[in-house]
DNA sequence: GCTATAACTAACCGTTTAGTACATAACCCG
DNA sequence: CGGGTTATGTACTAAACGGTTAGTTATAGC
């Protein structure tokens, strides 16, 4: 045994993106577990590879980190929606795999949409703070567009449909499958996560959905 | 004027019921803004006609006061729905109503959805707690229930619906429009609070809705 | 009217929490 | 290789927070 008088000189490894990126991944999780109030600064430090110090050096404070997080979060989607390509499908079957995407990506993807439950407790404050908010309906309302407008040249989408109110639907129905589960399971006694259940209300929205369009 | 050397003997009205409504009533409107974490017990005792004494008298503790905030919610959105009669509609115009009343009386108790929301965060521990949620379901469904009986019979509406089902896509729609309004009205730059908008956003869901179960 | 108890007040307390002061080591550029 | 800048660790603090202690007053039942 080496008797260590002096503190050992303990090899500093700096990787600021590393540092960031650890420090966003841990507060993601925290934050969409506990919520904004919920959520501690110290417990976040605690399961980083750094200390307190670094989060405020980097994020100002917790709600410059959340801030932060929320829009990692955000960029997420954007990023995959942006590069799904529906272009060889059928108007029909586009949509289909459209709903079925958002329905697929919202159930794994828990902790964003609890991020956005608790931004929304927050009356999206920190997302106004955030610069580029308008950049993240182009793509999603863009793919449904393009859908529609084929769907109708084709006769097999009604008319009068407004893209940003079928987006809406499309988002009620997926969202509050992750959102409300919760309580919902709980008052109804009926199981929503596995994969039987997924199934089954996945094709519930998807159908939901098409029947609305449909002529 | 007279000089008080002494504190006035107050007038002390003792009213265990309504000071127990008045913490409720103050607490209900603070864990609805800034949720379970963010609410203060100093802050709701200060905004109440009692001292905070009082709330752990009645409430043990903050989440005791939270239970009882989250039983109260629920029980009121119960009794007004047990008394909303549709027998004199037609199995069709019945269900518009329904859907039309629950999108309503969402809009109109904005604080009650941000209860619930505040109670998915927390995975519905406080639910849970709570003896009588099995009772909640029962009026809900059971009114739907009744309808989609009719409205088979009547050969308007078609076959293979789960009740369960039809109210988990009714809620969605509604509960959306009220608890995501910030980040998607935000995101979407579309006004979803004036009276239009909801006008038209109701027209969708009921139109949805009776899309799908007609035949 | 007396008394037990339910309803109530004010001041206080220990802990937790977000945020900081200060020191120092690694890195980059000349 | 030296010196300024970026990155990091340790230890601390003031305020906020949930909860409590100790006592007081109204009221109902005898």
């Amino acid at each position: 045994m080496t008797s260590t008088t002096a503190a050992l000189p303990r090899v500093l490894e700096r990787d600021p993106e590393a540092t960031r990126a650890n420090i966003l991944d841990i507060a993601t999780e925290e934050f969409a577990e506990k919520g904004f109030s919920g959520a501690r600064v110290d417990d976040i430090a605690a399961r980083t590879n750094t200390s307190k110090r670094m989060i405020y050096y980097y994020f100002g404070d917790k709600e410059g980190l959340f801030v932060a997080v929320i829009e990692r979060a955000y960029a997420g989607i954007r990023h995959i929606e942006a590069n799904l390509s529906l272009d060889h499908l059928g108007p029909e079957q586009a949509l289909r795999t459209l709903v079925g995407f958002t329905f697929d990506y919202q159930n794994a993807n828990e902790s964003f949409i609890r991020l956005v439950m608790v931004e929304n407790i927050h009356r999206g404050v920190h997302l106004a703070r955030s610069g580029n908010i308008a950049e993240l309906n182009v793509p999603a309302i863009a793919t449904l567009r393009d859908i529609y407008r084929r769907g109708r040249a084709a006769g097999v989408f009604r008319d009068g449909i407004d893209e940003i109110d079928l987006h809406m639907t499309i988002s009620a129905l997926c969202f509050f499958n992750v959102a409300n589960r919760a309580t919902f399971s709980r008052i109804f006694q009926r199981d929503m996560e596995s994969p039987q259940a997924l199934a089954r209300r996945r094709e519930i929205v998807i159908d939901t959905i098409l029947r609305y369009v449909k002529q």
